[in-house]
DNA sequence: ATTTAATGCTTTCTAAAAAAACGCAATATG
DNA sequence: CATATTGCGTTTTTTTAGAAAGCATTAAAT
C-alpha cells in the first residue's frame, strides 16, 4: 500500500496541476481543500521541491507551483521519492537493489516472478503522469 | 515491499513443497535451513495452518506439511493472508476495500490507474502458485 | 500411565517507521 | 519596516513490524 505521505503527495500534485497558469498556491490552501495536515504537507512539498518537481516562492503572493510540466512527472518517480522501492522484493528492485540473504537469485523461482510483477507495475507507473491523474475522467461513468 | 513475514512464509512454503511425499517437517528444521527466527516462524506456520494451506501433527514424528496441493496455493492468497491488501490504495482493494476520505472514485484519475495496477498484479499473483516458485528454474542461466 | 517430542496460543517486548506537531529562521513583497 | 510565506531541524506521538517468552496441549513410544 502507498503510505499516507505518497497519497497526500498525489493529492497535492493533482490539486496544483488543476490550477490554471501554474500560479503559486498556499500550502494552507492545499491543506484545507485536500484535508492534509498542514505541517506534514509542508514537509512533503519541500521534498517534492528538492526533487525539482515543484518550486516555491516565499513572501506575499508566494506558494508552491510546478517546476516542470505535470505531464513529465511520472507516478513512479513520486512513489520512489517518498515511499522507496516499487518492487515487492529488494533483490528485484532497479533503484533500491539489495541482495537477499538466503537466495541465489538464479534458481530462485520467487525472484523470477517478482521481476515480472515489477515490470508489470512499471509499465503503468512509468507511463502515467501527474497530468493523467489530474484530468478528471468524468466522461467514464460507471453504471451502478 | 513484502514484509519479512511474507518473505519467510514463501521460503518456508518453498522448502516444504520441495520435500517428497509431503512428510511432516519440523519447524526447527525449516528455521535452521532457511535462517528464519524459530518463534517467528512458529507463528507464521500457525497462520498458514489456520488458513488451511498447511496442516500439522504434534508429538514425535510430527511437524508441518501441506494441507492442499502446492499448485493450488496462489501467491496472492499467501500475501493477502500475511500482509493484507495487494492493491496500492484501499479504495481499490477487492478483499480489503475501504472508502477513501476525500475522493469520489468516479472522476478520480488516481483511482482508475490504481485499478489497472491492481489488475496487472493480480494477473500474475493469482495465477502463479507455490508449486511454480518451488520448482527451481536452473535451466534458465543468466549470462553475467 | 509416564515420558518425551512436538505444535498451539496468548501475551509481551522492542525497535523502527510513519505520521504529525512545534518553533523559530529565512526570505520576499509592498 | 511590517507582514506573509516557505525552510528546516527537532521533537513527539502513534502505529506496525519483528521477535521472544512461557505455558498449554497433543501425540507417540515405551
Amino acid at each position: 500500500m502507498l503510505s499516507k505521505k505518497t497519497q497526500y503527495a498525489f493529492q497535492a500534485l493533482m490539486y496544483l496541476a488543476q490550477k490554471k497558469n501554474n500560479e503559486p498556491v498556499l500550502i494552507a490552501e492545499i491543506s484545507k481543500k485536500k484535508k492534509i495536515p498542514l505541517k506534514f504537507l509542508e514537509n512533503i512539498l519541500l521534498e517534492l521541491k528538492k526533487a525539482e518537481i515543484l518550486d516555491s516562492k516565499k513572501g506575499k503572493g508566494g506558494g508552491y507551483f510546478f517546476a516542470k510540466n505535470p505531464k513529465d512527472v511520472q507516478l513512479a518517480t513520486v512513489m520512489r521519492l517518498l515511499d522507496g522501492p516499487i518492487s515487492l522484493l529488494s533483490c528485484v528492485s532497479l533503484y533500491f537493489y539489495e541482495k537477499c540473504n538466503n537466495c541465489d537469485e538464479r534458481g530462485c523461482g520467487l525472484h523470477l516472478i517478482m521481476e515480472q510483477v515489477r515490470d508489470a507495475n512499471l509499465k503503468i507507473l512509468e507511463k502515467k503522469t501527474i497530468a493523467d491523474i489530474a484530468t478528471k475522467q468524468n466522461h467514464i461513468v460507471k453504471s451502478v
